[in-house]
DNA sequence: ATGTAAATGCAAATGATTTGCAATAAGGAA
DNA sequence: TTCCTTATTGCAAATCATTTGCATTTACAT
């Protein structure tokens, strides 16, 4: 997802362009890691300064409806939103400095469903997180 | 898990049998399907009346830090909890009524892992939720 | 039975997120 | 460009789950 394409479904929709939600777009394109809302608040000031948390959350819920931001709800406790990629994927996390990551691998594929289908449940979304130590933490020992 | 079992846990650690923590761990048994907060709160008011939600809270944190209890952050965004079964298990959520049901596949073993250790990450744990709708929910669209 | 520390109830605090409402800005029409 | 309409925003207050401080009570070892 690139900003063109952001606002592009923006306006299909009728929704304004308004600069509130280019800065946030702006700051999930520069941003490859999910982030928490008051990350999101902080960079977009920078950009637009004075804006405020509800506009924050409110952008973001709508983002999210539209697809273009994601929404991920961590062991932290915290929900972290990053940019819709057209690829599906899932996420490393840090047990120790918290950082989220992606990877492309996913086992949904490779798994056996018959026991979904004993169930019969109809899957339509999954989430597979890996929690752990990154390359920089798996070292110190706390 | 079972009662005694926990309990013995709790006395092992120096951590006192009160009547709370009995009740919780009583609802667990009862209950094989990850339970909210205030869920847990009615079921064991009905045996220790007059139970108050920072109890609740208190030793499920407790239960949760001696391993008898495992806590989930599913995308409702509450904390569902439930007992800590022996056998690895993950869970399918019906994206309607909101049921949680165990699955005790794990697509983690079957996953081809080298992407893991190019990035440097040391999984300790994992969380596999599969949403979609359960058998009771997949007919009615709405 | 008693003493002591741990556990509980209560009420207030916290912290993320949401909402009502009045003021402002986006974007189409004139 | 200017004006108009409606969506969007800022602000402050409300929510709602969860946490905390403190005085009281309870578990349980002596």
């Amino acid at each position: 997802m690139d900003k063109e394409r952001a606002l592009e479904i923006l306006k299909e929709k009728g929704y304004k362009c308004t600069s509130s939600r280019e800065a946030i777009i702006d700051v999930f394109i520069k941003n490859d890691t999910p982030r928490k809302a008051n990350e999101i608040l902080d960079m977009v000031s920078r950009i637009t300064p004075g804006i405020n948390f509800s506009t924050i959350y409110r952008n973001l819920d709508l983002l999210i409806k539209l697809g273009i931001v994601n929404k991920l709800n961590l062991e932290d406790g915290f929900s972290h939103y990053e940019l819709s990629k057209g690829e599906h994927h899932h996420h490393i996390i840090c047990k120790l400095c918290g950082s989220v990551k992606e990877i492309d691998l996913c086992p949904f594929k490779e798994m056996e469903k018959e026991k979904l289908e004993e169930l019969g449940f109809e899957p339509l979304e999954h989430k597979f997180e890996i929690y752990g130590f990154c390359s920089k933490c798996k070292h110190r020992e706390n």
